[in-house]
DNA sequence: TTGAATTTGTTCGTATGTATT
DNA sequence: TAATACATACGAACAAATTCA
């Protein structure tokens, strides 16, 4: 069932080759819409455009790919939607970021969907969290062994100053957890974190009270996480993810 | 417990109580593709829908929202393209599944855009994937301890006797890992998962002949990691992991 | 099998809002 | 302030797919 799903992103750029023979080819009369988007994505791959370069205008488009105006609309709400373009009225449209966001986006709509389900969907956000946390332990020990990272280290006593006045620290909770996988230098690692990461807080204000409590504790396994891995004791720094996630794991029933 | 509070997150779908509280409040003149989006989303909330579940026809949200067809099919089109609403022509629009598959659309082509950085981005992707494989380990060997999967033995004796006859074995090597994290009781990670990993073989039909050669040693991989997880012993388990990653982190210089 | 009704797919023309110069 | 370029929105009309009598 997923071999087809699979095969197709790559399969679908051959129309730009074929484009590319016959410059009067024109897009079959039926799912333009379909085709319009593989036109555009060829555009940027052909162009090799970055995030930020400007695309063709609309008018310009329905030209080049002779389909109407409202078919290219369709096509590029698309792909905004993807965040593969980003369009600002009066301007023009532009090669987007192509971010985890509309991800997150879907999936805080999708865990919000079936309440019954809502606590183990959540479970599973977390859950993952945790699971990357441990999985790049050895890497971020190895990376951080003897180093000192004065940004990580004031963020820790924000946390830890914000935790003992019962206040959130949401902003300085994700920058140390990016500050951490920094490191690992993998800019997809980067995003997948801050989006998981995002999905969970969309759903952490209505149990603020049921953590304000385990503010401080978690806020010290941030402490706890940084030192053990400028320590280079991968074991430890594993136990301090345990520690740090262990508020939750209990709400959430965590195993 | 949580269900009701559950809702709070979404405070940005107040539009649609306002909507509720004044029947003939129309959505702004400008940019109301956004604010239909939310309407639709509002709705879908609202009636509690699932996947698979029918929506309003095009016109009737015409009417319901007052605003024109174009922008409803507009507002649609983005929602089709995260999956949250899967349009039929003829027929209807639904609710969608939700998933990951505008993701791995978006990852392989920001993948394919800078060739250069190409092989660092495959990088990325398949160091996410023993990450995740890595911090999996230790709830893995926990669930699978003791047990016995005639399935998963099945998918490694095809993958070695593929290998052995130099075939590849996508299928089955994508079942074997979803068969593992089963265990673990996490939809979400399924997910995932097989959404790393398409990327992931998305960007292998470059370097097949690379990696021909390593065919018997990952399918061997994936044998030792099935034999030590039931074993319960966690270090060999994550010993397995390196090892199954070994030949693609020797072409991609994985550390 | 036919045909009508329903629903989405596509097009065109027109008017308006927004940003740049 | 005016002109230009561009995206936003509307509505009517027809095409194509699906369903059902």
């Amino acid at each position: 069932m997923m071999t087809d799903n699979m095969m197709q992103p790559f399969s679908q750029y051959k129309f730009f080759a074929e484009l590319k023979n016959a410059e009067d080819r024109r897009i079959p009369s039926v799912h333009r819409s379909k085709a319009t988007i593989d036109a555009i994505k060829a555009y940027i791959l052909e162009h090799n455009l970055k995030p930020g370069d400007p695309l063709p205008t609309e008018v310009q488009l329905c030209e080049d790919l002779g389909v109407s105006r409202s078919s290219v609309r369709e096509a590029v709400r698309k792909l905004e939607a993807l965040d593969i373009v980003q369009v600002q009225q009066g301007r023009g449209s532009f090669v987007g970021e192509m971010s985890l966001n509309p991800m997150v986006e879907t999936l805080v709509l999708r865990y919000a969907l079936d309440h019954d389900a809502g606590a183990e969907s959540l479970r599973n956000v977390v859950s993952i969290r945790r699971y990357i946390d441990l999985g790049i332990a050895s890497s971020v020990v190895r990376e951080m062994k003897g180093t000192s990272d004065p940004e990580l280290e004031r963020l820790v006593e924000t946390m830890i100053t914000k935790a003992k006045a019962g206040e959130q620290y949401l902003e300085e909770d994700i920058a140390f957890h990016n500050g951490i996988t920094a490191y690992l230098d993998n800019s997809l690692l980067d995003q997948l974190v801050a989006a998981m990461w995002m999905v969970h807080q969309s759903f952490i204000p209505k149990m603020q009270d049921a953590i304000k409590q385990d503010l401080l504790k978690t806020a010290k396994a941030h402490a706890l996480m940084l030192e053990t891995a400028q320590a280079g004791d991968e074991e430890a720094y594993q136990d301090a993810v345990y520690k740090h996630y262990e508020p939750l794991a209990n709400i959430l029933d965590l195993n």
